[in-house]
DNA sequence: CAAGTGTACGTACGGTGTACGTCCCTGGAG
DNA sequence: CTCCAGGGACGTACACCGTACGTACACTTG
């Protein structure tokens, strides 16, 4: 009768599945097991707390970032590729997102990305010292964009809502905040995202001229 | 004998204490209760909710940023300043900011920096859509480095502990990430925020060319 | 004085993570 | 075959959580 024995993957799955469903507030050990049509603490077979399911779970969502690096490209379509790859499994796990960005991550789904961006750095030119710099800014920069787009933190349009935020202030306190309520209220994620991206190698660019 | 008669600042100064004292998962109505020497239940005739008293936390903390902007300055003094205002307050109540940036504050302590920034950078002579598009990049790169700062996303050197990620990387696999260790180990926040700040301000500054 | 109002509080309910002990099912040894 | 050891599934139990509800008391107002 048990179609599968019950094991890590699938209780990380299963926990997957219920954060995007119902979102991660949703998520505790008796759900999860009644999803599966287990017993609570059979969990604890496979899983040894709550915290480290939780890091299973960004640590499968991180391992599926799709990276088609070509060494030979050029640097920046190289970085332009992996900055996207980041981004796209925060739209295809849009509730996981947070999960993933907010928890420290030591395993090699999340070195991996690492090496790649910094041996295409090191490639394009940059010293070591130097490339982890400009990784971590790339990465500031993309866990931020990331977070709005989940809706965490705001686009000052609420996610899904009437707008509230924007709409509502007054117009003396906050001339631009309601003369750009418009502006500020719609936010195409996608063209932003590669907006600043573009913004943000080209200053790496002119970075690297002295080295080149 | 009550010194002072319970009211919704004294109760998210308690949570804002408890929280930098002891870490945002060891908030709990009973907790701060405990500490204000209160029952329970008092709490609520102040606050309506848990998740509302950690909004007045986010908006506490929000509302005391410095801004000391001038409006005569250059403007790229005055995006330096408003973002170094904006991690200052990082600094001063780390274990809050994940609290602050995690939550959709729709308050007016949310809203007067945007109005700051939006007015620099129309003062720039940016357009209104223009200004929210930098605007935007600009949040996503601060709070990325907050969020970096203050632990949550890897710094790859786990907070105030022996280096377990970066250092047990194996070569053969990561030989970037383990060639760099050392780098890639210790983070002087500040001078990488300072250095991604400059890039972005530099890069914004070419954006402006063409409207000048 | 009486009535009304708001704050503090205790109790109680349904939920949480998980430590512990018990069952049963399997596989190998004799 | 029997017998036994080991491991997975499970139920119970505990401490803690947020908070709905009812009560008791201090105060203002008439």
């Amino acid at each position: 009768m048990p179609a599968e024995p019950l094991s890590r993957p699938r209780i990380v799955a299963a926990a997957i599945d219920l954060i995007e469903r119902e979102g991660a507030d949703a998520v505790s050990m008796r759900r999860i097991a009644a999803d599966l049509g287990v017993g609570v603490m059979s969990l604890y077979n496979h899983v040894p707390s709550k915290s480290a399911l939780l890091d299973g779970v960004a640590e499968a969502v991180l391992s599926q970032i799709e990276f088609t690096d070509d060494p030979d490209a050029e640097w920046t379509d190289r970085v332009r590729m992996q900055a996207r790859a980041f981004r796209q499994i925060a739209h295809h796990y849009p509730r996981c997102t947070m999960v993933v960005v907010s928890r420290q991550l030591n395993s090699t789904a999340g070195l991996l990305p690492v090496e790649r961006a910094l041996s295409t750095l090191r490639d394009a030119g940059f010293g070591g010292r130097e490339a982890v710099r400009v990784l971590r800014v790339f990465i500031a920069y993309i866990v931020g964009s990331l977070l709005r787009e989940v809706g965490v933190t705001p686009t000052f349009a609420p996610v899904h809502r009437p707008d509230i935020a924007v709409a509502d202030a007054d117009p003396l306190l906050f001339p631009q905040v309601s003369g750009l309520a418009g502006p500020l209220a719609d936010c195409d994620h996608e063209a932003e995202f590669e907006f600043g991206l573009e913004m943000l190698i080209q200053a790496v660019a002119v970075q690297l001229k002295p080295y080149g």
